[in-house]
DNA sequence: CCTCGTGCTACGGATTCTGTAGCGCCTTGG
DNA sequence: CCAAGGCGCTACAGAATCCGTAGCACGAGG
């Protein structure tokens, strides 16, 4: 699973999560993901991009086709979640 | 989205993903997961164990019924990984 | 007693993450 | 024209994390 080498480190999974629903700046991106230092933040964005995860344009970062299906895919994950911790409508 | 501090660890999804067949003694986990340092294995167990997600028992480790649960969750990723990186059984 | 395999800990060096500061660029608007 | 402010992103130092190897304590087998 050459997979969990992209997903396997820290903030990827939230950034992609962050993506989900529309896109987002670098600034608000940022924010999204309490604050996360924008070092990290721009090494995991090129990783996604060269993973053919997310792309860019002027209206800032979004997933591609690609990312998408992935998004719809760890889409389950969030139902599991909620019976995980707590069953309330956890993000 | 607390999830994501569990599983957004180096090792945490691929430890986990070794054991969605059978339960495995640390040792064969440690060569599962090429060899990940004794260290960081025994770390993601805790935290995999404290989380109600992996247990153990005199055969070793292995998913609880939450756990499984997760990683039916997670089974998408799987179809979605063979077409994203090549298409073959990649694992 | 000795050997072998097990789960796991110790520890030093390498890598990665965090937090804050700030650069260069562009759009306001006075 | 020229601040003022927002933007994407980089720099850098200190902290946290990870890696690799060595080895301990224990139990089974001979």
């Amino acid at each position: 699973m050459v997979l969990f080498d992209v997903l396997g480190r820290r903030w990827t999974l939230r950034v992609l999560w962050e993506l989900r629903k529309d896109p987002a700046t670098f600034r608000a991106l940022r924010e999204r993901c309490d604050g996360v230092s924008p070092t990290v933040l721009n090494e995991r964005l090129h990783e996604l991009r060269d993973a053919g995860i997310l792309e860019q344009d002027e209206s800032g970062y979004r997933t591609t086709k690609s990312g998408a299906a992935l998004l719809r895919a760890l889409a389950p994950l969030q139902t599991w979640a909620n019976g995980w911790s707590g069953g309330a409508g956890t993000d």
